[in-house]
DNA sequence: TAATAATAGATACAAACGCATATATCTCAC
DNA sequence: GTGAGATATATGCGTTTGTATCTATTATTA
């Protein structure tokens, strides 16, 4: 199927899901905890916290955030300098990093984070009920699984 | 309602919303077309375009993307200097400028877009079906509605 | 209406970004 | 094992970004 009904739907799913994310952001980028962090920066904190082993390799943290490698190994620097994380190189793979949260990084996770998950609370509760968030979950997984398979 | 899983559920839901934005963005980057112009820099054409009087003023255009003022404003300085867009004062406040597109800036906007939609149409096709679309469009309109109406 | 505050946009400057490329290590064919 | 290509990360450099601030114009209030 392709009519200008169809084309259009598409587009305005795709629009509508980029400006919610954006408007979203702005939001957030108002969390004054986040002056002393970026959010971009909080970003890598939080992929660190959750991964199981608590250590990524920088190439996994690129999937994480839109930012090219380049970006992330200097971001990773300014993190290390300021002590909230720290660099292993890995003994499998002597070309390769595992960047870890040091004691002072997960304790500014901690505290950014849960300002931060009380914001999105704030925000999802009032917007949507539980069975719509469960089937934007859905979706968006979904949307996901389907770009990455590619 | 305040449980461990309703909290799940609500910051989950966010998350998801968010890569999914991320690993589509990142998916359109690639785009060849875009080199010559940028994601954020089509996003300000792109609003132009779709306006409905054709100019719109700087804090509009700010609404629609994720930049400071001062930050659009140099980029309308570039894509200005580029003959996409052009500056026009605004009669009844000369504090305020109005930003459309040029003929130029049109037919740009029209090159790129046509390779974009066809991106898009490729991506959201692929991993959702119509019914799912629609939903998804439903859900992030009323988000958005509901951070903008605070 | 004069004085004060508020708003729209522009500019200076340091920090952060992307692109191209360098360096180090690993993989694989021969 | 040795050389060619692939992969992981780092670095040089010009461009773009954000923060703070400035100018110009409009709104307010006394």
């Amino acid at each position: 199927m392709s009519t200008a009904a169809h084309r259009r739907l598409t587009t305005d799913s795709w629009e509508s899901l980029l400006r919610a994310q954006v408007t979203v952001m702005r939001e957030f980028n108002k969390e004054p905890l986040l002056k002393e962090l970026g959010s971009r920066e909080y970003d890598v904190l939080f992929s660190l916290s959750r991964c199981s082993s608590g250590w990524l390799r920088l190439n996994e943290l690129n999937d994480h955030v839109l930012l090219t490698q380049p970006s992330i190994s200097r971001m990773v620097d300014r993190l290390e300098s300021r002590g909230l994380v720290q660099r292993k190189t890995v003994e499998e793979d002597k070309r390769g990093v595992l960047i870890g949260l040091t004691e002072a990084g997960v304790a500014v996770q901690k505290k950014v984070g849960r300002a931060h998950v009380e914001h999105i609370q704030d925000i999802m509760e009032t917007a949507l009920s539980d069975e719509e968030m469960r089937t934007l979950l859905v979706l968006t997984e979904k949307l996901q699984r389907s770009v990455r398979g590619n």
